[in-house]
DNA sequence: CAGCCTATGCTTAGAGG
DNA sequence: CCCTCTAAGCATAGGCT
């Protein structure tokens, strides 16, 4: 009742550490959901990879995170293809140099980070996967068969866990960012 | 002339080339703004590349990201897989530092093989299960459903705000951080 | 703390230049 | 391809539950 809507808020870090983590949540929904959309209209590969500061992994990519990123790596070697179009980034100019100087270094980079990725990845597919079932398969859980998908979830935790195993190889830097 | 302003569109493949070009190059400039945003404001370690429909490869992370992907790389967890010794990043090791990561990306593959595989079969069960079924959230996922797994995961990616609540619910015991 | 609500800032489809 | 303009769909900061 009392809410005043939208605010507008600077583009700079966010001191207090509640407030940040709401932010990140929503805005990290958000850019995934983007991506996505921008995947299914346009039929683009993309990979997108995000560590939170909490050192958690989210990643999405089309057709997968791995996939889009083994194409950057070209760059490491002669390519019979041509030349390499070269990148180009935000319309905001005053954004434009910081993420044009920043950019090169991270497609050049990116094959190290396919792996990253692919795991991130991984944990994605799980969290999809473990979020759309119980919501509105109901009736049909029953057909895929209650023990199968106790089972299921089972093994993705696993698989989880081992993800964030080598993500905690991250969370030193992360923590105190 | 007269503009309708912004119209809803489906989220689904545009056909035609030239509007398909135009919306890929208004919205990657929307994602990448995103992106940015969200390290700036939460300081993500971030890591984004798109590949045009025609291509052209775009990317964007930030400034620490392929930094701290580097250092992920050779870092490995202490489990019985196996760990296979990883070089020690230079200034050209780069390289070296993708065969080790993608070496290190198959052990885990082949520890999780079974997982993955279940997941595919699993998945190809929800597709089967959602064939010619009506649900009630949109028209179009009938549609979806009779799609490649694919779509079906962007659908399921576009549903992200309907299926958060008991994501997080699924997911909120294993949440360590 | 997660989720909901809502006003409002932001993004972007469509038509042109 | 890049930019502008308009209007309306969307995303989301703050507040509340």
């Amino acid at each position: 009742m009392a809410s005043r809507g939208r605010q507008r808020i600077e583009i700079r870090p966010i001191a207090d550490t509640s407030r940040r983590q709401v932010t990140f949540s929503k805005r990290r929904s958000g850019l995934f959901k983007k991506a996505s959309e921008l995947c299914a209209l346009c039929g683009a590969d993309l990979a997108l990879v995000v560590f939170s500061p909490a050192g958690r992994a989210f990643a999405f990519g089309n057709p997968s995170a791995d996939h889009v990123l083994r194409r950057h790596v070209p760059l490491d070697s002669d390519d019979g293809g041509g030349a390499q179009p070269l990148p180009v980034l935000d319309e905001r100019a005053e954004r434009e140099a910081a993420v044009a100087a920043r950019t090169e270094l991270e497609e050049a980079k990116a094959r190290v980070g396919a792996e990253q990725a692919r795991l991130g990845a991984v944990e994605e597919k799980v969290r999809l996967a473990m979020a759309g079932r119980p919501f509105y398969w109901e009736a049909d859980v029953v057909a895929l068969g209650e023990a199968e998908l106790r089972e299921f979830a089972r093994a993705l935790l696993r698989l989880r866990d081992d993800v964030r195993r080598r993500q905690n190889a991250l969370l030193s830097d992360n923590d105190n960012r």
